[in-house]
DNA sequence: CTGCATGATGTCGAATAATATATCAATTAT
DNA sequence: ATAATTGATATATTATTCGACATCATGCAG
């Protein structure tokens, strides 16, 4: 008989529910993964679930994607690992995909601004400033703030104060220049709304 | 083709290079391994030696039985957690099997003296108390004291005052009995002397 | 020197993961 | 209301792990 257990055992169930966790807290989903790491949808499927052993290598190959790492802990260190991995985690209420969806919806606003009021001052400017954002690569931003930011630029046609309404466009995407540029320290992280589950919750099945 | 890489990744290898580690660090041999959990001693060679790619299952039951467990942990968390890691290891030059030994010549010293020496006051209290040491499951004792303990009783027929030998082995063994009793702390161990080489060691193959 | 223990390697059959592909029900976006 | 996306499941096939068993070279204890 080759399976271990007949029933997965707490250890590689907590491991699946991880590894679930981290991909929804990401916002990303089982085909963006599969895409990723070249494990198919399906048996990632099978792989959060439970339903399958996976080999080491599948289950590192996700968690690279995840940015995460498959380590051997002592036990007596769990509890302190499981802490320290709750604060080292990225981004969980408000997710990566939810930013780009926004950055994504910034640039044909822009565009469309450009197209219909080609004559109206600091449109260039926002633009230069825009693309500033673009260039960093791990777009840990909130989605709500870059939501109001493409409010202000939609509403901008029926804006009476145009270059106020851009001149507040500008300062908020300064502000988050500066953001992405000094890294914000994990404690800062703190501040965000926890997520309804977390690693050292116990979950039963 | 299935084999995620024909090489396994730098991941896997440290896996492997871990439990090879901890399993070393506890004096136990791959038999012995393969007795406490049922993984074959030739598939535990491979394992540590990384020319398979284990199922899960399979580097769960090896965690398990060197009290340690299969953890998912953030990537920017991987230092500190081979901080923490490092610090809850348990005895590494000292081995658990070397205690065992130990143990095991005791109890033998022990029958030859009640053979040699039966009428000798204290032999029986000195079994005793012995035999309270060997009910703790965890024989996580320095095999240096254990040695003291059984030369001591060793040298009892060539000793002039052979009572006063008696009562500092009956002190040491309840002294290690106390120490059993209340788990000594992680800090503690910071004092025993580091392994060759580390989990955070970068180990070029 | 001899015997024993150890880790590594080989072989074979059985069981399972992994892959490719398709499909479905439920949910979400438009 | 409709289309798109998602996670789960099914099927057939292939590749690999796993377990059982044997054996070997090496190192260590006595």
């Amino acid at each position: 008989m080759q399976k271990r257990t007949s029933k997965m055992s707490y250890n590689t169930e907590t491991i699946a529910a991880s590894l679930r966790e981290a991909r929804t807290a990401k916002g990303l989903s089982q085909r963006v993964l599969s895409a990723m790491t070249g494990v198919p949808q399906a048996q990632i499927s099978r792989i959060e679930a439970g339903t399958v052993d996976p080999r080491t290598t599948s289950l590192v190959a996700l968690a690279h994607a995840l940015d995460m790492e498959l380590a051997l802990v002592p036990r007596k260190a769990v509890p302190a690992v499981r802490s320290i991995s709750r604060q080292a985690i990225g981004p969980s209420s408000k997710s990566i995909a939810a930013s780009l969806k926004e950055m994504n919806r910034i640039s044909e606003t822009l565009r469309n601004l450009q197209i219909k009021m080609p004559a109206l001052e600091g449109i260039t400017q926002l633009q230069k400033s825009f693309a500033g954002l673009e260039r960093f690569q791990s777009l840990d931003i909130d989605p709500d703030v870059l939501r109001n930011i493409r409010k202000t630029m939609e509403r901008l046609p029926d804006t009476s104060d145009q270059q106020e309404a851009i001149e507040r466009s500008l300062n908020s995407i300064r502000g988050l220049r500066n953001q992405l540029a000094h890294q914000p320290l994990a404690s800062q992280a703190e501040d965000r709304p926890k997520p309804a589950y977390s690693l050292d919750e116990d979950d039963d099945a």
